[in-house]
DNA sequence: ATGTGGACCATAGTTACTTCA
DNA sequence: AGTGAAGTAACTATGGTCCAC
């Protein structure tokens, strides 16, 4: 068996060699997903990346990335969850994007950094921090309000990612600092792949578990067959066995020539094939098992969207 | 052509705060 | 009112890609 893994997650193949045309593909990712992202990506998140609204907004230029002067110091009594001033506004989205050299919270980030002053001041004006506040280390966790969640995930329905361009234009929309823009982003990213691994832990639990159910059965089945075996006056009076087989070219199974009443253990392999028996002998081939036909998992709907 | 450093971005994992039962 | 769980905003660490040099 064959498990593999797509794309975070959000597409899951699990394929059994020894059943043809069984592979299941699974792809939860929202339908919202534009079906024109054709490439793959290394990015996990492939089915949304990059789409036209990317292509539509250009990254912005890196070298827009400036230095922060304490004249930003002034945030650390604005509240977070307020609409922007005109000025303010002017200067989220402005080219030099003061906020914007703080998005990226990666290791190399005071390296980018002019001194560290600036970093404790977009910290705590992403606390919102007000005068009788300051200084207290603990941060403060805003709350989005309804309408820019809303809006929030529209986008990310859209694209779950963000290019300069796209965080900016969506912060000042929404009144946020684009670094909180994309921090929600990265935070409905880790949402959206940790719902998926439960989907696809709870696919798999079902798959296990019906073979477990198929295992147990066949177990059994082959105890039976080993008791009959030892009672010979028993096996004597069975009537010939035979066995289940199926056409390969119509997939339907096929009755034994003699046509009685196919008995419940079989084993030989004489058959005839079920439209007609003028086609003669066949090759016997034995009825795949599927351990997904008793899942009662909306597979099709899966494809369906996937597709 | 190749190596290197910087900028940027992604994810995983964690922390701290808020909300609610 | 107090409390624990769940949800989530914000953070850190790490690694990958792109690009200029």
């Amino acid at each position: 068996m064959m498990v593999e893994k797509e794309d975070l997650g959000l597409s899951l193949s699990l394929r059994f060699p020894e059943i043809r045309n069984s592979s299941l593909q699974l792809n939860l990712m929202p339908s919202l997903v534009s079906s024109s992202s054709p490439s793959p990506s290394p990015s996990p998140f492939n089915l949304f990346h990059k789409t036209s609204w990317n292509e539509s907004f250009p990254s912005s230029d890196r070298n827009s990335e400036t230095c922060r002067g304490e004249t930003r110091s002034f945030l650390k009594v604005i509240d977070v969850n307020r609409l922007p001033s005109t000025a303010d506004a002017e200067d989220e989205a402005g080219v030099s994007s003061p906020n914007s050299t703080i998005s990226s919270s990666s290791g190399k980030r005071s390296e980018r950094e002019c001194n560290g002053d600036d970093h404790e001041i977009e910290r705590a004006s992403s606390r919102g921090i007000s005068d009788e506040e300051d200084g207290d280390a603990s941060r403060k966790k805003l709350r989005l309000s309804k309408d820019q969640s809303v809006v929030l995930e529209e986008s990310f329905k859209e694209h779950n990612t963000l290019n300069p361009k796209q965080k900016l234009a969506l912060a000042k929309r929404l009144g946020l600092r684009p670094r909180q823009v994309e921090v929600w982003f990265q935070n409905r990213r880790a949402r959206t792949k940790l719902k998926q691994t439960e989907v696809d832990c709870e696919l798999l639990k079902r798959c296990c578990e019906n073979l477990t159910e198929e295992n147990r059965r066949l177990q059994k089945e082959v105890q039976e067959l080993r008791a009959l075996k030892l009672s010979p006056q028993f096996y004597m009076q069975m009537t010939p066995p035979t066995t289940l087989t199926m056409c390969p070219s119509c997939e339907r199974v096929a009755v034994p020539s003699s046509a009685p009443p196919p008995p419940t253990t079989t084993t030989t392999t004489t058959t005839v094939h079920p439209r007609s028996r003028q086609m003669g002998p066949i090759h016997p081939r034995s009825v795949p098992f599927n351990p997904w036909a008793t899942t009662a998992f909306p597979f099709d709907a899966l494809h369906r969207r996937s597709s």
